[in-house]
DNA sequence: ATTTGTTCCGGAAACGTTTCCGAAAATAAA
DNA sequence: TTTATTTTCGGAAACGTTTCCGGAACAAAT
């Protein structure tokens, strides 16, 4: 089964490499009798082009590497379906590789894709990514890189980031109309910009509406339903309930409502929950989760256009941060009035 | 940013380029001291081995395409894990591609990942493919391809399956002993060998106890919630009420639950519930959905291990079919006595 | 001292492309 | 008709490896 070459169609036609080569590149200084012919005969002879040559020859991959922190919830897929659907359009391949938020992996999943020599880098960071040291020589490499969602600011690469702050804000605002005074928040992991994004639209809403809230209305957490179900217990435990809650994550919100439904507590009668960055899993839970949701393909298709324009612009490029816009899907878990 | 290549270390050390690419490939007729020479001079530059040139020259890609029918769930990922973590440790990389279960785009991807010569494929089906010609057109051309779950019988290459008869058989089963009687089953995509398999189970379990099921008490189906959510309620409008219904995927059992909840019916004891293909949803649902877990990680590790094993022995193979099992985990959507 | 056998290394071809340069052929301008 | 220009194509180098073949250099055997 040996694969058919250029060196095949040109022996085939009694024409020089050269020649079969400008058939396949549109390139002018071919007729297009020669063309037409040569195509024909690569058709029927089922050629191939061997992308390692070229590859080699000009010095990239076409070949996008992609590192995200884990792709077992909905939305890192969903991030990266919208990617794929801009980068294969321009020829590019995806390698997806994920580190179950752990950093150690992640650093070796970067090394991998380099390795590879990906023309570009597609990254979402770990919860635990603190040490940024290692993505601060990948960028200063020189090799193009777009993060997204959870970014790290001292970064200086061009980023895809959700207006975290806005609509933490609205989500907490939608509590207080509501009628919800003792609002907790489920914040999550400090080296996150986002979480810290997030807490700060939380204390806002309130500070618009005169509400005090003391710093132990904001308990720190993470983004698995493991997470969002131990500081339900711990709540629980210290007998000090709230009458809301907002949840930094769907999955933590999900875990927390759980678990107070295990204990008694109806929802959203006795406690009201509001998640955020929406998974499908939310609109299925019982009652039905208020969510924010976040505009997951446009995400992945917004990286993939910048990564794309930044590849092609070797050189004169200044790195941009594009903020994103979500809404508010409001579920019964949070409606009090409609009780 | 010059890329390092073995030329450069030659000419540093005053070497010939095969000695410096002998230093690398632990070939015996270098010595010992020339090559500690050369790794370190390596290490110092900053070198790093250009892939292409070595796959150009080998004639083979060390990448592995994937192609599943979609990564929203969690099933897949998982499996995808289990394959990663093999085909890591031997050296090969990994090109994920999904369909959204459209068969057109299932077909753009097998050709996507020949044209990038990937060395092997791990493949399961989408719902729609019934049309076997372009994979058997694959198989034939001689590269390994491993099936896995979502496999067609007629196409002669190794698989790795589940036991679905076996696991469709103990869930049903599992019904009958909690005493429900009028068990409906929502099938899957009958041109997938898997449904068929678990439909085949879900009757003998009857058989086995006596019982007698009209056709109609198979409802073909799909995976998705939707699916689900449309059974019930054509299950609704007919009138026709099971005391319990065992769905061929697990997303199916949550949608149909869901509308059954809404129509008031309690769950489990009006209507009692198992899924299939255990979904991490499964357990975060109310009421939690009684499943059959398949081994999702060992399904990719498998599979795994099958394809390197065939890509390194090309030539004499002989196709198996690995059926790995499962197990029912019971919870409170099916526990009838527990109440 | 000559032959034989090892050990280690250099030279060169090959993998399949693209691209640059130049040459032949065809056309246009003088 | 001669010269200049354009069109179309062939030759060859290059990309970065690996591998085959052969040749020093050296030790061991004759």
């Amino acid at each position: 089964m040996k694969h058919i070459t250029i060196k095949d169609i040109a022996k085939e036609l009694n024409l020089a490499i050269s020649t079969i080569s400008r058939a396949f590149n549109d390139k002018y200084d071919i007729r297009p009798e020669t063309k037409q012919l040569i195509l024909n005969k690569a058709r029927e002879m089922g050629y191939r082009p061997n992308p390692f040559a070229r590859n080699l020859l000009q010095q990239r991959s076409m070949n996008i590497g992609i590192v995200i922190p884990e792709f077992i919830g909905s939305f890192f897929p969903e991030v990266i379906i919208g990617a794929q659907e801009v980068l294969f359009k321009e020829g590019y391949q995806l390698l997806i590789t994920q580190s179950n938020e752990c950093y150690k992996t992640e650093i070796e999943n970067v090394k991998l894709l380099e390795r590879n020599m990906v023309d570009g880098f597609i990254i979402s960071l770990s919860h635990q990514t603190k040490n940024i040291e290692c993505f601060k020589e990948l960028v200063s490499s020189g090799i193009p890189v777009i993060f997204f969602n959870r970014v790290i600011d001292e970064l200086n690469t061009s980023k895809v980031v959700f207006d975290d702050y806005k609509w933490a804000f609205f989500a907490t605002e939608h509590l207080i109309y509501q009628n919800y005074k003792k609002i907790f928040h489920l914040a999550g992991p400090a080296n996150l910009s986002l979480a810290k994004n997030r807490i700060r639209g939380f204390q806002d809403a309130h500070k618009k509406h005169r509400i005090k809230i003391p710093d132990s209305h904001i308990i720190p957490s993470d983004f698995m339903i493991e997470d969002g179900e131990r500081v339900a217990m711990e709540i629980i435990e210290n007998e000090n309930i709230p009458d809301a809650i907002f949840a930094a994550g769907d999955l933590t919100a999900i875990g927390a409502m759980k678990v107070f439904k295990k204990h008694g507590y109806k929802i959203p009668e006795d406690i009201a929950f509001v998640g955020f960055s929406e998974q499908t899993l939310a609109r299925h839970v019982d009652p039905p989760l208020t969510s924010v949701a976040q505009p997951t393909f446009e995400i992945g298709r917004t990286a993939a256009k910048l990564l794309i324009a930044q590849i092609e612009n070797q050189g004169v490029f200044v790195p941009q941060t594009i903020t994103l816009s979500g809404k508010l899907n409001i579920r019964s878990s949070s409606m009090r009035l409609t009780k």
